[in-house]
DNA sequence: TATTAAAAAGCAACATAGTTGCAAAATAAT
DNA sequence: ATTATTTTGCAACTATGTTGCTTTTTAATA
């Protein structure tokens, strides 16, 4: 990994901080970190567990739900009731997710992936029901672990 | 509602106990009953506030646990995190739920249904990834309500 | 760069959700 | 009716999430 790539992920913080009217903090700036450096979603336990050790809990609540109400990031409803949360494309604007992709959870590593090029499909409702938002999670094996396997 | 309803619902439930090899107790019927005489899903904040009174906090945790597992009743994954839970057909087997069905979320008045005729779609993944279950949650006005607005 | 207003973080206290072990009570089998 | 088994209730605990308030940090201004 060159320093390169590192200046680019903090440049995108900043950009990403900035375009959104947020003030770029330690605790922002490090919780975006965590959303660039890995591909997958993160729960929040996960977060908490890398992030919680230098910030406390609640200001790691706060955060998120800040990232949530600006639309850089969206949540993901899974089986076992833990919201996982990942970035979302650039396209999400303040309290406007538009992320009409497929959500993935891994039954083996666990991980949760958004699969951005698979697109929730049309859903033919009964008589008098009216659909606003259609969510899709996908649960299965994932490509690294079926390689392993 | 003539009395001959409620000895039909006292016998389903006995007979749905019973089938399960779960013994018959005051709690479970009680329980059972609350998902017999309505059709939508219940979170466990209803369930405990409906049956709460009578029976421990624990007792409501542990009797729907029993559920899930015989496969009497399969949980509905929302975006707000709290799980429903709602009644299967009959078909679903201790351990494997095959509830292929879509779920339904109205936004207004937050009841969940079963849409038991809508079948889940098929998902075309990306190579690699191996599909095991898909849960489709979709969010709107529902049937009731659009007529009442 | 120093000053200041606004925003965010940390802390404490609280509320809700879910789990576990164990003794008492209810159920089902004999 | 008696007894073995299952389930319940209780207590204690962990985890999760929220709110009000004070201190600290950030960003805007002089």
């Amino acid at each position: 990994m060159s320093n390169k790539t590192i200046e680019d992920i903090e440049n995108r913080i900043a950009f990403l901080l900035k375009r959104n009217d947020l003030s770029v903090t330690e605790s922002r700036r490090k919780i975006l970190h965590l959303f660039l450096e890995q591909p997958g979603a993160l729960a929040h336990g996960d977060i908490e567990r890398k992030a919680g050790e230098k910030f406390d809990r609640v200001t790691v609540y706060r955060t998120l739900q800040a990232f949530v109400d600006k639309g850089i990031i969206h949540t993901i409803p899974t089986a076992d009731n833990s919201i996982r949360y990942a970035l979302c494309k650039d396209d999400c604007s303040a309290g406007h997710h538009h992320d009409h992709h497929v959500h993935f959870v891994c039954t083996h590593c666990n991980n949760t992936y958004c699969l951005d090029d698979v697109v929730t499909p049309e859903i033919k409702l009964p008589k008098g029901y009216h659909a606003e938002h259609v969510e899709v999670v996908v649960e299965g094996i994932c490509k690294n672990c079926r390689l392993s396997m």
